[in-house]
DNA sequence: CTTGTCTGCCCC
DNA sequence: ATTCTGC
DNA sequence: GCAGAATGGGCAGACAAG
């Protein structure tokens, strides 16, 4: 569209760092040396991205990339930048949730509250635009319906005693390494919601029978599917070869079995729960399903708590979660109501070995590293890490790294091995990437270990030693 | 038909 | 997921 | 305290290329 060549366009991409701000450079650019462009309408766009989101099957790429160079070659600099952040929705702009609340609260002079109370229930801003314009009334009435699943709970991170206070009681439950659903059943139609509200009913057919055979009609609950082998949990791959699969699903159900735990009840019998306290919610949730509600503990005592939660590690869980007795179900929400528990992060010692170019706010640094282990004296990868730094960090690490580049490729850069991370992760697994098989789960990085040389880091044996001690079986 | 690469209102 | 940062 | 930003491993799917 601009006659560039693609080397130039992926160099002006990796120097701004947005891609809107780099088609509207590039396209600034090449108005000084073109002389005519057609009108561009907004229905023109329109219809482009309509024809766009209808194509799908063989040539389809090369399709969708005609049509959008077709409108960015009739572009403004200015609007080609726009197009590009319509297409991928990313525009930048510092406009989120709370400020289009807030927009819409004084637009149609209603409380914020009840506007974000409604978004909550309905999880559509479209819709709950039209309700403000109705007024109060309407966004206060807002009801729960199955099969519109609403956006999940959510915890944050803490400690046992960091959430019991003087006379505190808590409930306490598993966190199971899975992932989280929203079960809706009306009129004898099952559906499967994924913690993204996808759909995900047709993969999961028959973890929606048991559920289906466990609860009444005209709910709404809230829980995690994991997959098991055993009567003990699988690794978190497992059920990533499930979860969202459309081909091949009954052969898949045959080989990992999964199994549902309930923690939550949202709606039932005509009724919206999420304002009742958590432990009503609990209670109605006993009472409606005759299976797989996730056990619970009630107490106020750290030396309980601790124990329940080693019970729940020895078991193969991630931790436990702590819930506020009283607390609302707040949809979409990481409050202080839920607080997860898990073990704190372990570390090794891992060579510094690569590093790729950043993006957006890190354009003119590393945004991140590859770390090698030491293996039969060779440095092999495991692993990259791109959090944990401060910007300041990462401006060293930038400067302080290049004179190591020995090889470029891309984005991505070796160094001469030199430096040596102290990287925390939370936990090793199999890998099919990485060349010595195993990588790390939430790398993070922690700091420079300036005190090591790299004949000081971890090996390979180190990380399959590890491996094989996190999965020996339990005996008691 | 196989293989490689990229994407996902993706899962964690 | 984790983490840092600006408000 | 909150929201936003930048990034991790890994899976199935969708396409493109051979």
């Amino acid at each position: 569209m601009t006659g560039r060549r693609r080397e130039d366009v992926i160099d002006q991409l990796s120097r701004v760092g947005d891609a809107g701000a780099a088609v509207e450079e590039l396209l600034s650019q090449k108005s000084q040396t073109s002389f005519f462009t057609v009108e561009l309408t907004l229905a023109d766009i329109m219809a482009g991205l309509v024809e766009i989101s209808g194509m799908e099957g063989g040539r389809s790429q090369r399709e969708k990339i005609r049509v959008i160079q077709r409108l960015l070659s009739s572009a403004s600099p200015l609007e080609g930048h726009y197009i590009t952040a319509i297409l991928l929705e990313d525009f930048r702009i510092g406009v989120g949730d709370g400020n289009l609340r807030d927009a819409i609260a004084q637009a149609f002079t209603v409380d914020p509250k009840l506007v974000e109370y409604a978004n909550q229930v309905r999880n559509d801003m479209g819709e709950v635009s039209v309700l403000a314009l109705s007024g109060e009334e309407a966004l206060r009435s807002v009801r729960l319906v199955p099969f519109h699943p609403v956006r999940m709970m959510l915890a944050r991170q803490g400690t046992i005693s960091g959430v019991l206070g003087e006379g505190v009681r808590v409930a306490v439950e598993y966190k199971y390494d899975g992932a989280r659903f929203q079960f809706h059943k009306q009129n004898g139609t099952c559906r499967m919601y994924s913690r993204r509200l996808e759909e995900v009913t047709s993969a999961m057919p028959d973890v929606v029978a048991l559920l289906d055979g466990a609860l009444p009609d005209d709910v709404i609950v809230d829980g995690e599917v994991i997959a098991v082998q055993d009567g003990r949990p699988m690794p978190f791959q497992m059920v990533l070869r499930r979860f969202r699969r459309k081909h091949n699903v009954a052969q898949a159900a045959d080989a990992i079995t999964m199994v549902p735990n309930l923690f939550d009840i949202l709606y039932y019998n005509q009724e919206m729960l999420i304002d009742r306290p958590f432990i009503e919610r609990r209670e109605i949730l006993t009472k409606v399903s005759s299976r797989y509600v996730t056990p619970q503990l009630v107490s106020g005592k750290e030396e309980e708590i601790e124990d329940y939660y080693h019970d729940a590690l020895d078991a193969g869980h991630e931790g436990v979660m702590l819930k506020l007795l009283d607390s609302r179900y707040t949809p979409g929400v990481r409050g202080k109501d839920w607080v997860k528990i898990k073990p704190e992060a372990d570390t090794l010692d891992l060579v510094v070995t690569g590093a790729e170019w950043g993006e957006g706010k890190r354009a003119q640094v590393f945004g991140s590293f590859l770390l090698s282990v030491r293996s039969n004296g060779r440095l092999v990868p495991i692993s990259r890490v791109a959090t944990g730094f401060s910007d300041e960090q990462l401006n060293w690490l930038f400067q302080t790294l290049q004179d190591d580049i020995i090889r470029k490729d891309g984005k991505m850069v070796y160094f001469e091995p030199r430096l040596v991370f102290e990287i925390g992760y939370s936990e090793i697994q199999k890998s099919p990437n990485y060349e010595g098989g195993y990588a790390l789960r939430f790398p993070r990085f922690i700091e420079v270990r300036e005190d090591k040389d790299i004949k000081e880091a971890n090996t390979a044996e180190d990380v399959e030693e590890r491996y094989i001690l996190a999965h020996r079986p339990v005996n008691n």
